[in-house]
DNA sequence: TAGTCTATTTCGGGC
DNA sequence: GCCCGAAGTAGACTA
């Protein structure tokens, strides 16, 4: 069978239940009248209500009311489970360590509890991410700009590894800083950041350019792109061009100053 | 009654069901053998295996399998779930517009189908967030520094809001940013990019000091502060202290260059 | 609605 | 384990 539940359970036996199926390592659904507590990184209290928790073999902890994406408490995987009745109500915990963090839901009343054994994958294929962009730069380079060679990626720098990293037809270096999406103005620091540091590392006569490759970019980051020189070029991970350049210029400038 | 239960039932017989529940606005649980794909701001695929359904009246969609605490497959709230049976497969699918994303379920059968009615509060209070370091800070500045004298947060500059503006004991313009846990490099990017635009905001001769305030900070992120001259106060946004600057020196340096 | 930033971010990859 | 950055980030808040 690989589902079990029980509907309006006492504590007793869902306690019972749950200490047998965190043995059997099956993926758990309680929902019932509860309050939630949390303390750790941050701490947080929840009033009564109604919401669904979920347990997962591998420490994962979610609570859901009925509203968002987002569970309104959880434990990240790695956490232990435990339950227990205390004063007439059934309390789950999720504790991890480092750092140390618990969860603890205390159950007024389990409406229902269930049990389900999960199998079967949960690779997922995603398609259109930064990493999809860069290979999609690497393998066309003008779309950066003209003439642009791409020599290293993930070249790590005193303020950390930038995406790509090459030469313009010029021969000047040029930091390459990807975005899969529209980007604000931290894209524009964190380009500033790895160009300021590469200059450091070259000495200051060779300048270095800088180039986000992004779809597109807010008004206050390309204001800050261009106080410091920069150049946006605008590209998306899946646009469907496989040759050339897109119709009207790859990048929107020419170069530094 | 507060859940409403189908076992292992047929695709028509789930069918009726949820588009009943989708009328009385209960939150829906699915756990079957199904496939997964997804279309929007990037594209996925997940193969058949077992996972369990979460549909919540706000339109909200999360796909769960036996691991992480993270949705594999998700929609957010403000979608739109209709259901149907197609190629004999019961399919669930969950749309929304702005960005134009849709999430479509395949289930090949449905172990079990689950109809909550949630009310309750849902409402967290939480503590150890930045807001509450930020009042920390503005009810003892001196843990920024000694004589440090805060008179605005949130001041807008051309590179975005800082967190709190104000003059040192020296009467020089202070921008102070604030992280509720250790930060990186970014964290050092963040508060140049703000020092740099009320630098440019006031004029090149009077100069604008940065502090960080977080409880630590990385190697790479200090040097890179130390390379521009700001100065980081550790504190965390939770410290039992009350009246004055914590024993040892607040923060770890006297000032700018 | 778009821009900007925080988050108990989570997650993965490298060292 | 820490560091670093991406994410279909989500969510809150403001103009």
């Amino acid at each position: 069978m690989s589902v079990t539940t029980l509907h309006d359970p006492s504590h007793r036996e869902a306690l019972w239940e749950l200490e047998s199926v965190f043995e059997r390592g099956d993926l758990i659904t309680v929902f019932g009248r509860c309050e939630v507590d949390y303390e750790g990184r941050a701490a947080s209290e929840l009033g009564p209500g109604d919401r669904l928790l979920v347990l997962k073999p591998d420490g994962a902890a979610l609570v859901h009311t009925d509203e968002q994406r987002t569970p309104v408490n959880w434990q990240p995987p790695g956490s232990e489970h435990r339950a227990s009745v205390r004063d007439g109500r059934l309390r789950v915990r999720s504790e991890r360590e480092n750092p140390d963090e618990m969860l603890t839901v205390r159950f007024a009343a389990v409406h229902q509890l269930s049990a389900m054994a999960v199998t079967g994958g949960r690779d997922l294929d995603v398609h259109g991410s930064e990493a999809d962009l860069k290979r999609r730069i690497l393998d066309h380079p003008d779309l950066v700009e003209a003439g642009f060679e791409p020599v290293e990626t993930e070249r790590d720098s005193a303020a950390g590894p930038m995406d790509v990293f090459g030469y313009d037809a010029a021969g000047r270096p040029v930091v390459v800083e990807l975005k899969r999406r529209r980007v604000g103005p931290s894209a524009a620091s964190q380009l500033a950041r790895y160009v300021a540091a590469l200059e450091r590392e070259l000495g200051d006569d060779e300048p270095v350019r800088g180039v986000l490759v992004a779809p597109s970019v807010t008004d206050r980051a390309a204001e800050l792109l261009a106080e410091q020189g920069f150049d946006h070029a605008s590209v998306t991970p899946g646009d469907s061009v496989d040759g050339e350049a897109t119709p009207d210029a790859p990048n929107d400038s020419a170069g530094p100053t």
